[in-house]
DNA sequence: TGAAAATCTTAATCCGGGTTAAGTTTTGCT
DNA sequence: AGCAAAACTTAACCCGGATTAAGATTTTCA
């Protein structure tokens, strides 16, 4: 359980009257497992803060099959940053994997925030040099290393999720069918 | 041939003393094609900023493969964002793939920028953002669709890049060996 | 301008991972 | 607790793209 006020004093300091204003402007979530909090064509009008459980975000391909494109575990944001900057539709769904609970934040709110507290621009700037490292790297491993080596840079990354989700979903993020996954992990120990 | 000063003035509004100042941090470098802007093992200390010609950025695996990460053309940036937040050594080569004109921003500069003129802290927020759109939708192509269509993708993307890079940098983009590269095109119209 | 280097092509063979289709657990729900 | 749905496994066969090895073409630059 990560608050956001946590989450954002490791970039930036506010005064308490600015915690009190950014937290009038978000908005809170519970949910249960499976459900869906964003779908294709939506357009996403929110950033989702994961304060507890996991998200997981996802495209459908033209046979209908899922592409995981991210997780967001406690402490992490997701959201269909296409749909979100552009406010068009976008092609990512996003539901929990676990019950979760939620902060949100409209993007006309982080708009707000932007021009009232220069501070968040420079929170939300860091957020996404990070977030744009992250998904860089994914390319560079996509592109030079093979499903074993994908996997066990997965449960580098992310060891706590490897016993927390459905293998598929695992399986999907580094780029391989269930099959596969599960012929797989027979050659690997443990 | 895109200025610096037009490039900025898509998303903030200087003022002439600002530009001027701005400008005054900035380095400029031409270099002829082929040369090494940086390699493997280097702290990358530079935006660099594409005012005519083209960038490539690329890695080497462990058998020595080359994998292009992305191309600068011209109003574009580039650098080794892992390394250029951590400043820590990276692992992307950045190589000119024609002759060209640069211009340079350390980091240390776009910080004194961003605690000097915040308006540069939302211009960077923003040029972050659309490149984390554009990096998540490649992870989505790669994901979803086969090389023929990555093909596809790349010349609705760039295509003023089809005809002025050997295509060999063209297939490691897309995620393919020359060969298989060149038996594609034989059965692709045009 | 000419020769070496780089790039591109072709073709045979190979392999990582996909597909299909069962069957077997495990999980969730009432 | 018990049953349906979801998840996982196995195995046979298939295919997109890799590898290897030539050779042909283009580019570079002395």
């Amino acid at each position: 359980m990560e608050s956001l006020l946590n989450n954002i004093a490791r970039y930036i300091q506010l005064e308490d009257d600015e915690k009190e204003y950014f937290l009038s402007l978000v908005g809170e979530k519970k949910v249960r497992r499976k459900q869906l909090l964003l779908q294709e064509g939506e357009v996403c009008h929110h950033s989702i803060f994961v304060k507890s459980g996991c998200l997981r975000g996802y495209t459908l391909d033209k046979n209908g099959d899922e592409h995981v494109i991210s997780f967001a575990t406690a402490g992490w944001w997701i959201a269909d940053m296409y749909s979100l900057i552009t406010r068009k539709p976008g092609q990512l769904f996003i539901e929990s994997s676990t019950e979760a609970h939620l902060q949100l934040l409209t993007r006309e709110h982080q708009e707000k925030l932007f021009e009232q507290i220069p501070k968040f621009e420079r929170f939300f700037r860091i957020l996404t040099e990070n977030s744009l490292v992250a998904t860089q790297q994914r390319i560079i491993d996509n592109l030079s290393l093979g499903a074993r080596e994908r996997y066990l840079e997965f449960i580098r990354k992310y060891p706590s999720l490897k016993d927390e989700l459905p293998q598929k979903h695992i399986a999907s993020y580094i780029g391989v069918t269930p099959e596969f996954f599960s012929k797989m992990m027979r050659s690997l120990p443990e």
